[in-house]
RNA sequence: GCACAGGUGGGUGAGUGGUUAAAGCCGGCAGACUGUAAAUCUGCUCCUCCUAGCGGGGUACGAAGGUUCGAAUCCUUCCCUGUGCA
């Protein structure tokens, strides 16, 4: 009853494998693009599926305030909404616990959040995350955490992190006796395209490791979670403002406790260099808002490094953004011109950056993967960055 | 020619005797961004000196002169712009 994991290659800690959900295979090592409000901000669809994008990301907290679970629910699930035909996962709401700390209460039941759209209250607990998502219906969903802030102490650590294992088990209980209300009905399967039958979809709940920047509390935190039992393990709390060392240190000791047979996801990492290092250690899973988020700010990555647009001495140049990129945009346009379209506030300047950024991301990762497959082990330091396969 | 209105830093536009090298916005430059409250946020943007600063000096609010301890701000003359009337 768990999700299929096929680990296709090894290469030192690094794995190739593939992931069966209802809605497609996932190769991983995969990124997955950011889209947080049933968008990846900028760019459509048939865009994202035409890069080769295997799974997307969504938020339960974001989708919860608007349009609504039961809307999305009506509309035939989140995947029929926004048209996606490929997998999804969706995050808990966990995130949101730390990012919008000066608007939410924490208490061992749940967390009570101002929304930041209108200020309203709402209650998140485990339970009702659960019954969101499920309500969503996301290929992988999360199980509702805290992600402790950084730096914190080691007592404050602990107790988050208990508190996150108390929510998982609860998590996984809802789970498990909800799972079964395939909540949408037979008129999900009507328009979607490419996408299994819905009566045969299935969700999978994945557990978080927590435990702050503590080794030890990171291996406790891995077992226990562990002990409760989930199809795949997600390592939270990074990424949190620490330094970067420390984040390599801590996934590093954290992937030593996770099973090697089940998928393991960091979440919220990282960089190109970053994702390359973290896939070499063993991950899974990544997304992240930065290639997207830095678009939309003119930041993209290149095979020779990052490039700030915005700066004047692109406003002559011919040359393409990324000239070893095979993307769309560095295929027709100049950085001339996508500097121009930045510095005019075009909107089509944010969708051709981020189509770029998400490319290279992609295929950054599709690199890595190739090379494990190969049963080679991928090292790129910052500006030796991989170039696209043709 | 006469009558009003007005001339401020790259632009726009506040400021009408001192806390004004002169607000704000735009533009320009640089930086940040990592399970998205982010098409966002931060810093710099007259010259010069000190390694450097909430440090010193110099210029600066059309021009010249004046009043005053002190003027972008008050007075005089001139130049220019807009509008109206001849």
């Amino acid at each position: 009853m768990s999700l299929p994991f096929k680990i296709e290659a090894e290469s030192g800690s690094a794995r190739a494998g593939r992931l069966l959900t209802s809605h497609g295979e996932v190769e991983t090592p995969v990124f997955m693009p950011v889209g947080t409000l049933a968008s990846v901000k900028g760019v459509s669809q048939d865009i994202l599926e035409e890069l080769g994008v295997q799974i997307l990301l969504g938020n339960t907290y974001h989708l919860y305030l608007r349009p609504g679970v039961e809307q999305v629910r009506k509309l035939g699930g989140l995947h029929r909404f926004m048209s996606w035909p490929r997998a999804i996962l969706t995050d808990s709401g966990g995130f949101q616990v730390f990012s919008l700390s000066e608007l939410r209460k924490v208490s061992e039941d749940g967390v009570t959040f101002r929304s930041h759209l209108d200020g309203s209250s709402h209650f998140f607990s485990p339970e009702s995350a659960m019954e969101a998502q499920i309500g969503l219906g996301a290929d992988i969903i999360m199980a509702f955490d805290e992600c402790t802030e950084h730096p914190a102490d080691r007592e404050r650590v602990r107790t988050s992190m208990e508190l996150t294992l108390r929510w998982a088990e609860r998590s996984k209980k809802y789970f498990e006796s909800h799972k079964e209300e395939v909540p949408w009905g037979e008129t999900a399967s009507v328009a979607r395209a490419p996408s299994p039958a819905d009566a045969t979809q299935t969700q999978d709940l994945f557990g978080i490791v927590q435990g702050g920047m503590d080794l030890d509390l990171r291996r406790e935190s891995a077992e226990r979670t562990i002990e409760i039992g989930f199809p795949g393990y997600a390592i939270g709390g990074l990424s949190v403002g620490e330094p970067r060392v420390l984040t390599r240190e801590v996934v590093e000791a954290t992937l030593q406790h996770l099973p090697k047979d089940k998928p393991r996801y960091l979440m919220g990492v990282g960089t190109p260099e970053e994702i390359v290092e973290y896939a070499n250690l063993g991950v899974d899973m990544m997304d992240c808002v930065l290639p997207t988020r830095a678009a939309r700010h003119g930041l993209l990555f290149t095979s020779e490094g990052k490039i700030s647009i915005k700066q004047a001495r692109y406003a002559g140049d011919e040359g393409p953004l990324d000239p070893n990129c095979g993307c769309r945009v560095c295929g027709r346009y100049s950085r001339a011109y996508l500097r121009h379209l930045y510095a005019s506030n075009e909107v089509l300047g944010q969708v051709l950056n981020t189509v770029h950024n998400l490319t290279f991301y992609l295929d950054t990762m599709r690199t890595v993967r190739h090379s494990i497959a190969r049963g080679k082990g991928v090292r790129f330091l910052s500006g030796e960055l991989p170039q696209r396969k043709s």
